[in-house]
DNA sequence: GTCAATGCAAACATTTTGCAACTCT
DNA sequence: AGAGTTGCAAAATGTTTGCATTGAC
């Protein structure tokens, strides 16, 4: 998600984890709260080394290892999604309490921009219930040119 | 594609992905002929590494590294596409000559299933429309519980 | 003959793991 | 107190690269 959480979402955010933590027996760390903070905070997608040089710059540190465990936890419990863009890396962007969407891609510059996805969803379900799958979340990206790029390709 | 491509269908790839080569200048060389022809055979989705061993099945080799060089080749060419499931890994599949279609991805037990993707086409274009965006392709799975997953788990 | 492609091994980047020390609850 | 967590460094993956040799056109 291109925004930082609001204040508000974070702090829900962070009962939400805890709660989660709990479920599964495990303790809420200032190590992983403050990876939470941080993730809630950055705003455009990141990856997991890009996530570690954020906390640095706001003091904070953890051990590569810790992120690299905090953030499957933070997936399962719905405050942080994964997501693949063209590119080998392994991009993440927060969720928690915002509206699904999905991506727009230029394959030529890299641009992202994102829409809203309500008739994706639709169509989830429409399609799924037709082969007798049951539906969770969705992948989708439409992969092109943003507007800019087609014109100066198509300019030459 | 779940399918060994029919005869026809590789010797169409093979006089594409020749001719792909040679506007760019590019050889056709023996090993990416036989790259080429073990994508087109190959049932399922598949790793480079599952490439390499499904070569060696034949009697074929080529050197990991060839296989690198190559399948962004034939992904430029039309031939193969990349495909990420949920994990890690990066798998290829074939689409030459296809229609193109996406996947529903059982998160329990792995399973893949395809659908044709009309719709989901449609929906981009207009999508794309609306953002003032030039769609070329497309990445949709719709990840969830397949039939049998969904039964046993609601069954305990 | 020329320029590109191959194979190999070394280099890389990213992610995971083992383990002793530590910290939540 | 005790189970889970951390940090570090080492290991494991998956992919790329450099370079001498080989091969296609």
């Amino acid at each position: 998600m291109p925004e930082p959480a609001t204040g508000d979402q974070v702090q829900q955010a962070e009962r939400a984890f805890q709660g989660f933590l709990r479920t599964k027996g495990l303790k809420l760390t200032r190590s992983r709260r403050e990876i939470l903070l941080a993730v809630m905070n950055i705003s455009t997608h990141f990856q997991a080394e890009e996530l570690l040089l954020a906390m640095h710059h706001t003091g904070k540190r953890a051990a590569k290892a810790t992120i690299y465990r905090t953030l499957p936890l933070l997936i399962e419990a719905g405050i942080i999604k994964r997501v693949r863009f063209g590119s080998e890396q392994t991009y993440y962007e927060h969720c928690f309490g915002e509206p699904p969407h999905d991506h727009l891609v230029c394959r030529q510059c890299g641009a992202i921009l994102e829409f809203e996805s309500g008739e994706v969803v639709r169509l989830c379900s429409e399609i799924a219930r037709r082969h007798h799958f049951e539906p969770e979340t969705h992948r989708f990206q439409i992969v092109g040119l943003c507007m800019r790029c087609a014109r100066e390709i198509s300019a030459g």
